[in-house]
This record gives structure tokens, C-alpha cells and sequence, in this order.
DNA sequence: AATAATTTTTAGATTAACCTAAAAAATAAA
DNA sequence: TTTATTTTTTAGGTTAATCTAAAAATTATT
């Protein structure tokens, strides 16, 4: 059955609602991420609906089904993909790739996905750290934990964001945090929970509580 | 101004139909290569001549304006870089690429085409020969000739094709033909004006009018 | 030059995706 | 447990791109 670029967009924000709850999706929820009105969304979900792809009873809020769930997620892989690729083969930053992405992730070719995953050598994340679905629509569970539930005295290393904003992927960048950034917490302080923390190494630097929530890290041993 | 995928591929459409006359464009040409009805292109290129990417007399035809060039040009551009890509990196063979390309080049990013550019290291032809216009929107003149228009006896060189659908692509791969290749022309058929040619100092065989109309050549010296 | 044939345009509808404003349902507060 | 607030849906419209059928203009043919 065909789809559209904006179902395949509802579906993607569906799918990234989920992710953070196992509650159904409220409306208003879904119109706010798409930047649209709640009365255009009860439409669309709907639609969806109709076609198989959510399971949407009226004032109950909405989730995938199966079928949405497949979709959604090969759109998610062509997306972490292509950022693989505008990243590691055309030299731009990290903070420089949401854009572009969005408009490739609705390329239409499986071939052309499954060539481009070769050629990239079959990346498990994409730049920020976010694991890309295999063929088959499985995504692992990375684990991670956010810096902000850390405790001090520990050593992480920088394994994700949980934002992909240009604005916060460039402070990091200013604070020289990339994938891979070993992080030792000196302190944290109790009157704003900024973090105290040595960046591979060097001298410890100032970081708030709101970057810190947005930083994915693994305890090293 | 905000321009949709329709209205690109209009103005990519008119420009195509352009460099075959100077004349201006029929509606019902581009009707055609729109795979639409005459009705819905008066629409459209009412809209697209307000918009001042055209221009259009009713019932008088129309033709691309200074503004609607540059646009249709960076459309091309963008398409062939593309095409490029998907052989020479992703592995396609020269008959599979052109639907993706279709799609790919409406992706809006111009520090992406400019990178992409110097990664297939600034390409002059597209897989097919066609050549590829540059970031000023300047496309080379590549005055090649058609083999149906050559005389027996000559060699030449095949530089480009003048028609990208599969099936004809996929019998020119399947005659041992490809950019590049050597012809050698034996002998032309009074009868239905057949080719009689040897590829590559190989064998002679058969290659029909129609087929060598659209193949584009260069003599050899 | 008049008629026939073709091409192009207009008129009026349709579909997808959106909107605003009002009504209905669900949730929270008194 | 009523009342107030918030959320969601319905109703009715808009815009972009398309369509069919009919009218108008152009081009071709006697």
C-alpha cells in the first residue's frame, strides 16, 4: 500500500513518542512534534488507522501496530544511515546532519539501503551515538545511562545524546565532548546539580544539570 | 520562494523539451512527459509563470525564464551527481539508477551537492554521458553525434546515450556496449538501415536504426 | 475562405493535508 | 460529586495538484 512522506513522517513520531513510555500516544503529544494543529492529527491518526498502521480508538490516544512499527522503523534506519554517510563520507559535523537526513530517509529504494549499509561498512550507531535497526527492523538496546544519574566520583566514557539539536550538539562540540569522551565527575554541585568534570583529562570544566541530562554515557570498570 | 516537487519537475520537464528546438514548449508535450493531462499543465503553468519561472502566453506555449533555467539547471545537476554516486560508489549498473535519481534529486542542500561533487571528484558526464552542469548552472556543450548519422567505414567512440530508460540501457549492456566502447561501422543496410558493426575489434553484429539513433558518438581521428 | 480536426483552456469536482471555531469527552479541582 | 479545565474530536473551509467534460482558440484541410 502506498505512503506518503507526511504518514511516513506521523509514523516516525509515533514510533519516537513510544520509545520514551509504554502508555498510548496522546494527540496533542503527536501535533506538537509534528508542528501542526491537534484537529489535523485526529485526522491523520484516522487515516492511519484505516490503513493498518496504529491501533487508534477515539480519546484513547494511538500506538504502532505491527505494520506501523516495520515502517516506522525502516524509516529510522535510512535515517541514522544516511547520517552515517553525511557524516563519515561527506565531512560534516554532527550538529550539521538532521536536516539533510530527514529528506533522505524517504528515499525510496531497499537496494539502495542495503548497498549504502555495506559501503558504510555496517554501522551499529549513527553519529550521536543512536544504534541503527538492522534489516530486519531490530533494534539493540543500548543501554546507556544519562550523565545526570551519575554519581560522583565515577568514570564514563560519551556514548549518545539524547537530543540532536543543532544548538546542543554544538556546545558539546565547544566543550570538546564527541562520541567517545571520557568524562571523570570531580563533584556535582547540590545548589544547581551542574557537574564538575574533567574532560579526557584535562582541566574540569563547568556543565549544567539540562546538558548533563541530554549526555548518554557507560560507566568504565 | 518556497518550490514544491511538482513544480520542479515541471520546470525540469520544459527544460528537457527545450533542448531539443528552440521553440517554445506545446502543453500537450509536456502533458506527456508529465504523464498528466493537458488540463492540470495549463493549470500549473499559470502558477509556475506568476511565480516567474516561465514564460507563458496562453495557447502560445511556453518556455523557462532566466529564473526558471537556473532552477531547472541545478535540478539536472543535482540528478547526475546523484546517478554518479549510485554507480560509481554504490554499485549500480547504469540501467538501475535512474528512478533513485528521480527521487534524490530533489533533496535541497547545497553544501551537500557541492560536497558530493568533490567526493565522485568533480565528475563531467553522468553515467550515461550526459554531461553534468556546473555550480554556475554552465553545462558544456558536448556535440556528439548520432551513430545513425555516421557513415560506413568510420570508427567511433561511444560518449553518451540520448535516452536513459532500463530496457534500452540493459540491450546495450547486453551487446557488450558501454561509455567508451569502440565501434567500428562494417557496413550500413539499405534495406532497414541496420548497423553492421564490430564492438570493441570483436566480431560484427547487427545493431538496428532505432538502436543506433540513440547511440551518441565521437569519430576517432 | 470556410469547414474540420486538433490543441488548449475553462469550469467544476476530487483528494490529501492542513486550518479555525465550536462541541463533546475526559480529567482535575473544588 | 458537581464544576472547571484541558484535551480531543467534529464541522466546515482552504490550498495544491489533479481530474473530466465542455468551450474556445488554433491549425490543417478541403
Amino acid at each position: 500500500m502506498a505512503i506518503s512522506f507526511t504518514e511516513e513522517n506521523y509514523l516516525k513520531v509515533i514510533h519516537r513518542l513510544s520509545e520514551a513510555t509504554s502508555e498510548d500516544i496522546s494527540t496533542n503529544a503527536v501535533a506538537e512534534l509534528m508542528q501542526t494543529k491537534a484537529a489535523s492529527v485526529t485526522d491523520m491518526l484516522r487515516k492511519l488507522a484505516d490503513k493498518g498502521w496504529v491501533n487508534y480508538q477515539k480519546y484513547q490516544g494511538v500506538r504502532l501496530s505491527p505494520a506501523g512499527e516495520k515502517i516506522a522503523l525502516s524509516i529510522v534506519r535510512k535515517h541514522r544511515l544516511w547520517e552515517v554517510f553525511l557524516v563519515d563520507k561527506m565531512g560534516f559535523n554532527w550538529d550539521e546532519v538532521h536536516e539533510i537526513a530527514e529528506q533522505l530517509e524517504h528515499i525510496e529504494s531497499d537496494e539502495l539501503v542495503q548497498k549504502l549499509d555495506a559501503y558504510l561498512g555496517f554501522p551499529k550507531t549513527d553519529p550521536h551515538g543512536d544504534p541503527i535497526p538492522n534489516k530486519e527492523g531490530i533494534l539493540p538496546e543500548l543501554a546507556y545511562l544519562h550523565l545526570s544519574d551519575i554519581k560522583a566520583g565515577k568514570n564514563c566514557k560519551l556514548m549518545g545524546v539524547a537530543q540532536d539539536s543543532a544548538v546542543f550538539l554544538q556546545l558539546l562540540t565547544k566543550l570538546n565532548l564527541s562520541l567517545g569522551s571520557k568524562l571523570a565527575i570531580m563533584e556535582i554541585n547540590e545548589f544547581d546539580r551542574s557537574f564538575f568534570v574533567s574532560i579526557n583529562d584535562a582541566e574540569p570544566i563547568f556543565i549544567s544539570h539540562e546538558v548533563a541530562k541530554n549526555i548518554l554515557v557507560k560507566i568504565l570498570a
